[in-house]
DNA sequence: ACCAAAATTAAACGATCGTTTACTTCATTG
DNA sequence: CAATGAAGTAAACGATCGTTTAATTTTGGT
């Protein structure tokens, strides 16, 4: 019975998406595993070493997600270049990818609790969450849409209301049919083609006529 | 030097919110306080009764909250009859008088992070973070939508849209309010009159013409 | 000012924490 | 097949956990 560095983090990840850091020992970990906690001490050096190496998968694996997608990555690059054919329509895509990608790619899934439990807990956690789940993303999407007015993508009712608005009316619906997965994930469909509807209809309603 | 129950409470609270139930110690609170944990003790049998009072002030507090609004109180009434005069107006203003509620009363603030840091540890924690922050002002909010389709005071395109959907619009808005006020308090103001202008063209959106 | 009641302290309880140690078992390869 | 290093076990470490106990201090009413 090998047991490997993956197998392990992921394990750990589970139980500290559950209960959180701190409140999940070394025990338990090794009992999801089938092996005694001093068995863990041959792939990492600490309790503390598993978490950061959670950390460590989870942000290169959200770089290459960001490659994927069709959007410009999320780096500063203030190259206004990068931005220039973006479209409405990419940029709906992208949210309802994100809900996939958060609910449906197990890391990311188990990740995502993670750290939604360990954001209160220091400005390194803080951080973390808010580049990655709150603020970052609305701020990523503002900029995007800020450069659309700029370049008259959009229609004037959107010049009206702001970059800033815009990007939380497109961003805030994904954040709550995350939200309502978590509560109920066997409504995952229905959420699903909801979002689907709701990203259509911010399409039709910012478009340039 | 007296220290009353409502004092250890706060203070548990606030640790509660930052770390989570179990990360934080007797010792944490009593030090927070100025005692020593023994004296907790007179007060409380035991720490989970400390975390079980906090839940029980919440609910009480919760339900005066919630009778104080415009719209109907959230029980289970199936009395079509109390939902007959909600309009579109006062459920935009129970959505930014909830993200007062849920940012600056203090009570409320703390015990949204510390149920945010509980929610996936059981059922009855999950049950109360999806009651009072998911899905259910969701759920509540798209009764009063159907209500409202249903005695004509919406306009076509709310109808075509469908109650579900038009609930996540207005909530999901408050919901990313919320987050972005955690992760940098400092923009409060500007957050509070983004949501009401975004309320707004909510309300100018969905009114029979 | 005195005295009972209430509040607090310091110390100890067994349990469990994260980690280390010494020893045993397993798996691979030359 | 024997040997060698990795993987696992069981036990122990000191620290801290939640809780209890006994002694001491503080408080409030007459």
């Amino acid at each position: 019975m090998k047991t490997n560095k993956e197998e392990i983090m992921l394990s750990a990840l589970k139980l500290f998406a559950e209960r959180g850091f701190d409140a999940v020992s070394t025990s338990m970990i090794a009992g999801e595993l089938g092996i005694t906690k001093g068995a863990l001490y041959r792939h990492y050096q600490s309790k503390q070493e598993i978490f950061d190496s959670i950390i460590e998968r989870m942000v290169e694996q959200d770089e290459k997600q960001a490659q994927k997608t069709n959007v410009p990555v999320r780096e500063y690059e203030e190259d206004a270049q990068s931005y220039e054919h973006t479209s409405l329509e990419s940029l709906c895509e992208f949210v309802n990818s994100q809900y996939l990608y958060w609910t449906e790619n197990e890391f990311a899934l188990y990740f995502r609790r993670m750290i939604t439990l360990e954001q209160y807990r220091n400005e390194e956690m803080r951080k973390l969450y808010r580049d990655m789940l709150s603020s970052g993303p609305v701020k990523y999407s503002r900029d995007l849409f800020r450069e659309m007015i700029k370049n008259d993508r959009l229609n004037t009712d959107a010049k009206e209301l702001g970059a800033q608005n815009l990007a939380v009316l497109l961003y805030a619906p994904l954040q709550l049919s995350i939200q309502l997965f978590d509560a109920d994930e066997k409504d995952n469909e229905t959420i699903k083609s909801d979002l689907r509807r709701i990203t259509r209809d911010f399409e039709e309603r910012w478009k340039k006529k």
